[in-house]
DNA sequence: CTCGAAATCACCCGAAAGAATGACGACGGA
DNA sequence: TCCGTCGTCATTCTTTCGGGTGATTTCGAG
């Protein structure tokens, strides 16, 4: 949906964004407290988008729910003294465990909105921690580690 | 693990906020030129709850996207019988063994004396017998069928 | 505040993998 | 004998992987 795009300074210019945008809000709601109206249209707005997002996601996954609660008996925990013991991150947990379903790099970095130059570092990191140069070979060593299912 | 100190999905997050503040800005120039006297208020509501309806099904499917479960083993399918099922051979078996331990084809090639442009041919019709397209999945998909341990 | 870890992304380049063909010999059953 | 399967090998082409390097941003610890 929106991973193709790329902004550098989003996260400060956001806050300051939404700092102003708050300030004025709430502003605008004061003044028309003094006019004894009722809220601002644009706070009216804001609850609408927001419920109706979560309506939403939980409209979606109702309609995609499977109906076979497919059987996953083992949660599996990942093996949390292995990953300290060779230093591997969460993401590149991640990246392993998506290596393993048999995505390939493009497939894992739409997966999870990054892009493939992110995912072929991760998985770097991921062999070079293993200490093995291709990913059957890390998948094998990983189930062998306990660290994916 | 822990899943609270980990935000991957930051990003689309963020963008996602700024997209709805900047439907609201939208909206709010829109009042400011009196445009939105010439419909009535319940239309904008209703205009916004459907598309931030749309928008969060889209977002829920999108994060919690999964694949589907690619097989289902029948319990009463041996190994033999698997293979007969899905005509895979002997040799093809051998190569698809040597694949799941991590050889690149040309090692394949030096271990059983062959080319490795046979290798290919071999595993290729494996991908094609196991309807998949990479060694990963192949490798998955002859443990789930019992032809490799 | 400085420093390092983590995550992100980019660019380059060579190797590996995979798809699509075509071909050839050996072997066994109809 | 003819036909089909199997194993073998080749060629061409495109895509994907993997290694290497460097950069930025964020965040938390010291």
């Amino acid at each position: 949906m929106f991973p193709a795009l790329h902004f550098p300074h989003l996260k400060p210019a956001l806050i300051y964004g939404l700092a102003g945008g708050l300030l004025i809000a709430v502003l605008k709601y004061i003044e028309y407290q003094h006019f004894v109206r009722a809220y601002p249209t644009e706070l009216y707005g804001g609850l609408l988008a927001l419920i109706f997002t979560i309506i939403g996601i939980h409209v979606g996954l109702r309609w995609t729910r499977r109906r076979e609660p497919l059987s996953e008996p083992q949660p599996f925990a990942t093996n949390a003294e292995t990953v300290r013991e060779i230093g591997i991150t969460p993401r590149e947990l991640e990246i392993l465990g998506l290596i393993a379903e048999g995505l390939s790099n493009r497939e894992i970095g739409e997966r999870l909105f990054v892009s493939e130059n992110t995912v072929k570092t991760h998985s770097s990191r991921v062999f070079e921690k293993l200490g093995v140069n291709r990913r059957v070979q890390a998948v094998q060593k990983g189930k062998d580690l306990g660290l994916i299912p």
